[in-house]
DNA sequence: CTCAGATCCTGTGCGC
DNA sequence: TGCGCACAGGATCTGA
């Protein structure tokens, strides 16, 4: 469900809630997600302070006096701030209830998502070592990504959505970076030219950038520790606008599928690199 | 090695 | 109203 501007407007969201509160203990209610959840390795965490929140790529870490708990919400994860009384719904897989009687309440339909704790660095951790640069730092440049296209053949939406290529950039952010870079979407990685890449990433960061500041997007349930969406959804030019006008020409917009992943984009504006 | 497709899982919305 | 199917914001594995 979310990608990198949802997981930072989470981010931003829990701080005020968890920074420097201190951690009770764990209620798991159902403990296959993507990893088989261990109650007794997540159990470690108890009685541990949260001194800040990490996002890294679409990961959370919550910094404890040892180690880190992870957590990712996959394609249908949710947290939510509730009271110890709350009564459970269906998917709420997870409470993490603060000394303080606050409880993080996660929820998650599809179960892609995960909950780790463990105590070495993050950035040697297996999930980590492989990762690419955080888009909006200097480390996502121009050269880098150019010096990655090297004579690749496969689709550039499936390499600016690769973790290891760079992180965060999931189906709506890819699709609205291309679209906004005037490259398509289906076009050969190794066939594009340095301004290409230099427009992609520009675009990359500028999408972000925006997204963040909307709060992230919206399309059915995504919402923020408030309960709030996100509104860049308002500002989505290209993706789930299959078959309308495209805001540019006119022209109707087209659709692929491209790794398995619906992809849309303006036939005039995005042509193919041949 | 690279790349496209399948896979994990549940919910929703559509056409019939 | 109900059924079956396609599809959904991610990440990883398989096999060609």
């Amino acid at each position: 469900m979310p990608e990198l501007p949802e997981i930072e407007t989470i981010k931003q969201g829990l701080l005020p809630y968890l920074t420097n509160q201190v951690i009770d203990y764990l209620i798991v209610r159902h403990s296959t997600l993507r990893f088989p959840l261990s109650p007794t390795i997540l159990a470690q965490s108890n009685n541990q302070r949260i001194s800040t929140i990490i996002r890294r790529g679409k990961y959370l870490l919550f910094v404890l006096d040892k180690g880190y708990l992870l957590i990712h919400l996959g394609m249908s994860g949710h947290l939510k701030i509730v009271n110890p009384t709350d009564t459970p719904g269906k998917h709420d897989h997870i409470d993490l209830v603060l000394k303080n009687k606050l409880v993080l309440r996660y929820n998650d339909p599809r179960r892609f998502g995960a909950w780790l704790y463990f105590t070495e660095d993050f950035n040697t951790h297996s999930l980590f070592t492989a990762l690419g640069p955080e888009p909006l730092t200097e480390q996502f440049n121009s050269t880098y990504l150019y010096k990655k296209t090297n004579n690749k053949s496969l689709a550039v939406k499936s390499f600016i959505m690769d973790n290891k290529i760079v992180v965060g950039v999931g189906n709506i952010y890819a699709t609205e970076s291309l679209f906004r870079a005037k490259i398509h979407p289906q076009s050969k990685t190794g066939l594009l030219t340095f301004e290409q890449v230099d427009e992609l990433v520009q675009a990359i960061k500028e999408v972000l950038k925006q997204a963040i500041k909307a709060g992230g997007t919206t399309l059915q349930d995504f919402c923020d520790i408030e309960g709030k969406p996100g509104y860049f959804v308002n500002q989505l030019l290209m993706y789930g606008r299959y078959n309308k006008p495209c805001f540019t020409c006119k022209q109707l917009i087209q659709i692929t599928t491209i790794g398995g992943r619906s992809s849309t984009f303006c036939p005039n504006c995005q042509p193919l690199n041949v």
